[in-house]
DNA sequence: ACGCTGTATTGACAAATCTAAATGCAACGG
DNA sequence: CCGTTGCATTTAGATTTGTCAATACAGCGT
């Protein structure tokens, strides 16, 4: 007997991580990453049937992507007429940035 | 008849995010945060004991978590003896960064 | 009021994911 | 050798996720 330990026992951070594991999880999709980007780069609003059109999806598919982007607060929308148009989030970069600070136990400045 | 178009068709991106969204699947987990943040914060080895002492799992659960993060190459690890240590990759914390960057349309410097 | 168009929601199903019990494998101690 | 310990893999079950068909809802035009 008398196996040495392994190692002075490491203590495993104990921070709770589900809202920041929700979070991308929420971006954690092809499809999703898409329509991020594709609001990134357009810096304004896109409308719902731009999405429908160019991606192999259905709309309701299409619709249960967007919703998942507005309940994770990354993407906002605004109808206007029959046409839905969404856009990115102010902070939505800055949430995800310190989601990985908080994994990688970067300083989070106030 | 005549309803006007939504908008000016905007052209939703055609980037391939499957390697983003895979990477980004890889840590959208509680558990798999914790072990990273731990890892981070050790800045040196974490024995897979530890994570079985310290976690709420069993321990093929926690080598099931594990394994995801090493087959993302966000961890690598090392036996010596019986006992594995599991060790931040050097470079996680940038690809997760240029998946964010992929995905927000930053410019990615050479 | 009615029909039409764009979007959201519901319901159902297949696939992926998380978890744990059982098992297998590798390395040490005796 | 053989038994034990630490970790990985396999197997199986429960939950979650992605997708689409069907349906509901909202706003426009007539």
């Amino acid at each position: 007997m008398s196996m040495l330990r392994c190692c002075p026992p490491a203590k495993v951070v104990e921070t709770d991580f589900e809202p920041a594991a929700a979070l991308l999880k929420a971006i954690a999709d092809p499809y999703r990453l898409t329509m991020l980007a594709t609001l990134a780069t357009v810096e304004d609003e896109v409308c719902v049937c731009d999405f429908t059109d160019a991606l192999p999806l259905n709309q309701p598919t299409v619709s249960h992507h967007l919703r998942i982007l507005r309940e994770a607060g990354l993407v906002t929308c605004d109808r206007r007429g029959t046409w839905v148009y969404y856009q990115l989030a102010a902070d939505a970069r800055a949430r995800l940035n310190h989601a990985l600070d908080l994994a990688f136990r970067k300083e989070v400045h106030a």
